[in-house]
DNA sequence: GCCAACGTTGGC
DNA sequence: GCCAACGTTGGC
C-alpha cells in the first residue's frame, strides 16, 4: 500500500536590501507573520519572486552598505500577491501604469529564520573559487532577487558557520 | 561622491 | 526595431 508522501523542493533565494531602508534586523524584529518584500520594479526580479514557494529559504543579502553581504536566512511563508504600492499615489513605489485588474508588480511574504553567525560579505564570497559562476559575485550584476543553487547556499552558510 | 553597468523610455 | 538619452543600482 502506497503511503502518501510530499516532496519537499527546498529552492533557495537570494534578495537584496539596504540596511538603511530594511535590514535583517528589521525583518527579525517583525511578528511571526514577516513582512510583505514590496517595491521590487525589476521585470526579472518579479519573474522570480512569482516563482517563489512557500518554504523556499532566502539568502538575505544586505547591498549599499559597508561591507555588503549575505547577513542573514529567511523563508518564503506567502506567495505571489500584488504589490499594494503600486496602487498607492502616495510611494514611491506608485505605478501609473498599473491597474487592479491587471497589477504589473508583485510581492511575496517573508519572515526570519535565522541571523547567520557573521556576516559573509561580497569581497570573501569573491575569493571563493566554488562561487565564481554566482551571478552575485558578477561584475555589473544589479539585480535585486535572484535565485541560489542549493550547493552554492550551503557553501555561504558554511562559511558563516566559520571564523572569518 | 564617483562611475560602470545595466534597464527603461521614447523618437524615429 | 534601433538606439540615444536618461535613470537607477550598488560596489568601491
Amino acid at each position: 500500500m502506497n503511503a502518501p508522501y510530499i516532496v519537499l523542493a527546498m529552492n533557495y533565494w537570494l534578495m537584496k536590501s539596504e540596511p538603511a531602508v530594511f535590514s535583517f534586523r528589521d525583518l527579525m524584529n517583525m511578528s511571526t507573520k514577516g513582512d510583505i518584500w514590496d517595491g521590487v520594479r525589476n521585470y526579472q526580479a518579479r519573474n522570480f519572486m512569482r516563482e517563489m514557494k512557500n518554504g523556499d529559504r532566502v539568502l538575505f543579502y544586505h547591498s549599499n552598505t559597508n561591507p555588503p553581504g549575505v547577513a542573514g536566512i529567511a523563508e518564503v511563508i506567502g506567495e505571489s500577491q500584488p504589490d499594494p504600492t503600486q496602487f498607492d499615489t502616495s510611494s514611491k513605489y506608485y505605478d501609473p501604469k498599473s491597474t487592479r485588474e491587471a497589477p504589473r508588480w508583485i510581492v511575496v511574504r517573508v519572515r526570519a529564520v535565522q541571523e547567520l553567525p557573521r556576516t559573509v560579505s561580497l569581497y570573501e564570497l569573491k575569493t571563493i573559487p566554488e562561487l565564481e559562476d554566482m551571478p552575485l559575485v558578477r561584475k555589473g550584476n544589479r539585480l535585486s532577487v535572484m535565485p541560489v543553487s542549493e550547493k552554492h547556499a550551503q557553501i555561504i552558510m558554511n562559511l558563516a558557520a566559520t571564523v572569518a
